[in-house]
DNA sequence: ACTAGCACCTGATCGC
DNA sequence: TGCGATCAGGTGCTAG
């Protein structure tokens, strides 16, 4: 679910809500929240206290008065939620970090967004080592993104997914970034130019920006910001979730087409497949 | 060494 | 009303 601006979204909520404060009790309440690659129980960070809270791409990570981070993903459907101690329990709570008067709660629906106890390694936890540079990353470098790009025998939406490539990017900005390309999905890398592909990632950017600046896209409350608020992106959307709607931009009929398990939207005419070759 | 495909889950919605 | 099929913001393993 919840793609880059709506993690760093929480990001910012949670550098508001919990910087400064000690997780004073941890209960995990489903051994699915925990991830396999824990170097140890989640309850060992009791008694930590958080200095940071850090991100690349969708991994999120907790900084402590201590070596371990606590590393957090939110999958398809995690969230975190800054809530009072008598606040009745979420049906989908994962687990509950005591801070005092409140609580933060990891809940997730669908079990695929995880926390871990990690290590770091220049700087990086090591289960978001493989995880690419961000185009947020102040160490960003467009050229090398191009060239990693460029290196990949596959469609152009594949590799935007890639978060090897460049992280940050799930399927509502892939879709978004690539109506503001005029590129079809389902386009081979191999016949795009170093300035296309960089004009991608630059879009790839903006979209995410402008979706930051407005607390991210929330089609329900399956993502919303630490405390319970939503985001507002989801009506500046242009082609994710508007199939049959016609294209802002020409007019054309946006359509919906399988992608691995899942979709891609685009408008047949103005995201032409590419000249096919000769 | 690389890529495609699917498994991992719960819940909402749609068509019959 | 019920039930199966399909779909949903992601990642990582594995087969080829």
């Amino acid at each position: 679910m919840p793609e880059l601006p709506e993690v760093e979204t929480v990001r910012r909520g949670l550098s508001q809500h919990v910087i400064g404060k000690k997780f004073k009790s941890i209960d995990v309440l489903h051994p699915r929240a925990t991830s396999l690659k824990s170097i140890a129980p989640i309850q060992s960070l009791r008694g930590a206290k958080v200095k940071n809270i850090a991100r690349r791409g969708k991994f999120l990570w907790f900084e402590l008065d201590r070596p371990e981070v606590l590393v957090a993903h939110l999958g398809m459907s995690g969230q975190f939620l800054i809530q009072p101690k008598a606040k009745t329990d979420e049906k989908h709570l994962r687990v509950r970090l005591g801070l005092g008067s409140d609580e933060l709660r990891f809940i997730d629906q669908r079990t695929f967004g995880w926390l871990s106890v990690d290590q770091l390694i220049d700087g990086v936890p090591s289960c978001a080592r493989h995880i690419a540079l961000d185009p947020f990353d102040p160490k960003f470098v467009m050229k090398n993104a191009v060239v990693k790009f460029r290196s990949k025998k596959t469609q152009v939406k594949k590799a935007l997914l890639d978060q090897e490539v460049i992280s940050g990017v799930g399927n509502i900005y892939a879709d978004e970034s690539l109506w503001r390309s005029k590129l079809h999905p389902e386009a081979r890398i191999e016949k795009l130019s170093d300035s296309k592909v960089e004009e991608l990632i630059t879009n790839a950017h903006e979209v995410m920006s402008e979706a930051l600046a407005q607390g991210g896209t929330s089609f329900d409350d399956l993502y919303i910001n630490v405390n319970g608020q939503s985001g507002y992106f989801e009506r500046s959307l242009a082609v994710y979730g508007r199939e049959g709607e016609s294209c802002p931009r020409c007019g054309g009929q946006i359509r919906r087409i399988a992608f691995s398990n899942r979709s891609s939207h685009f408008c047949p005419k103005c995201q032409p497949r590419g000249k096919s070759r000769a």
